[in-house]
DNA sequence: ATAGACGTTTCATTATTCGGAACATAATTT
DNA sequence: AAATTATGTTCCGAATAATGAAACGTCTAT
């Protein structure tokens, strides 16, 4: 394996344990002696893409958060949805995301959480699978060249109630893409039910908005509501992306024109 | 240079210049024959941290919107005064951000951007000096000590109303100190006023809530308006950190209980 | 058709990484 | 207080991975 392979995976190791770690655990945890990973380190630190606490502890910097957030403000859709999500989520206390294709999977591209004590709590730049969620349904129906089609991977059952016939998935989005809506009721983890609309320019979908709850709480708010919530701020999206001529400026720092 | 920092380097010079770049552009940008580039954006693109446009050209990835984002959730005053600057920076229409210290140096971990044509528009995670921000003058009285001491590095003169005199950046933070608020007229960037107070917890200050306009617009909106405002939503986000008891969880991906 | 530009692959050379061991420092135990 | 353990860092010969010029395949523009 390369230099760099092991670097990033060190980062990512970083990442995934979300606690700072020392050089001795790190080495312990991906089998690489104490010296290897504090060379590896090095280079990372120096441009902050890993830090320091007061221990003396490695942890992820905020070097990172800068090349990350300016892959998300590069996407017009991640900006004109922002203020949105906020809006409605805050309005019903449910989580509102945002899902995108990129590279052949689908990313969590922005959310906006609700209030509940039990609530979605998705991670921006996450990967959904294709056949268990709502938005996965969307984008085979809507932009299927954008995912990897049905079968050429193998569909993992995460729950009684996924989805693993391809003609039973092909009937969801053929719905989905008749009234624009999409469903996913604990296809992919027990107890959450997500409803999802695509968000359009022109003809093209450019991602998925996507409402999740407890599927408890589906029916206690009224599943007709909901619905009409998710079309209208699709709906508004949608219209803030076709309205003005160019996308937001965005200056790196200070002030934009 | 080792072959990490080569590939760091690589990825911030695709996150700095903007665009899409193909192998051979990036390699004349850096002085690296183009194999070379190909094989440092190998590894790079395996996981993730960079992505290839329609056209094969190179940009940075999702990989690194995970693993950023990551940084940030786990900073509570941002979760914590995310909605916050949403909701205050709607309401004036103009840009509020929050200015954290990370390894010694000042960066902005959040913002929320006004409607103006003209307005703030910082990147989240970029650096900011400390002598020509109000939020600089902040850490200077209140959290000295996570800050470099004025004097240890040369301070540029920004504009010509940038404070380079040391015992006026200390008038000014013997002020801020006071009356819980620092201003920055035009100090860092000709135009550019900002006016910031303290996030609390206890009696450590966490971070420094910033509003930021167009020094044309301080007086039409009015000064004291703006203090107000600013006083407020600095005291709500200080409230939400010392009520609950532990911070948000957040969880990888799906439902946080 | 032809020429140019680009991304990718190859391969002998070379510089870098590797990792065990030694060293320094702090925390914990005897 | 002395000894022990654990951890971060540095060192150095051996091993390996990075290097970069050149060749190749592909695409676009002439």
């Amino acid at each position: 394996m390369g230099t760099i392979a092991k670097a990033i995976e060190v980062l990512f190791h970083l990442h995934e344990v979300g606690s700072p770690r020392g050089v001795t655990a790190i080495g312990r945890e991906l089998g690489m002696p104490r010296s290897s990973v504090h060379r590896l380190l090095a280079p990372l630190l120096a441009r902050g893409l890993v830090e320091r606490d007061g221990e003396g502890h490695y942890r992820p910097g905020m070097g990172l958060v800068a090349l990350g957030l300016g892959v998300l403000e590069r996407e017009p859709v991640v900006t004109a949805s922002r203020p949105v999500l906020e809006r409605f989520a805050d309005e019903l206390g449910e989580t509102f995301f945002l899902v995108g294709a990129r590279a052949g999977e689908l990313v969590v591209l922005e959310k906006a959480e609700g209030r509940g004590f039990l609530r979605a709590a998705p991670q921006v730049g996450a990967r959904v699978p294709v056949h268990a969620t709502a938005a996965g349904k969307l984008y085979l129906a809507f932009a299927p060249e954008e995912v990897p089609p049905p079968g050429s991977e193998e569909a993992p059952s995460y729950t009684e109630r996924t989805l693993t016939d391809r003609v039973a998935l092909a009937a969801e989005s053929a719905r989905a893409l008749e009234n624009g809506l999409a469903w996913n009721r604990d296809e992919w983890i027990p107890g959450l039910s997500v409803i999802a609309a695509p968000i359009r320019a022109g003809q093209r979908m450019l991602a998925a908005l996507a409402l999740a709850l407890p599927s408890s709480r589906l029916e206690s708010l009224g599943e007709n509501l909901l619905c009409e919530r998710i079309r209208a701020a699709a709906d508004e999206i949608s219209r803030r992306l076709s309205g003005p001529l160019p996308g937001a400026p965005g200056g790196k720092s200070g002030v934009s024109a």
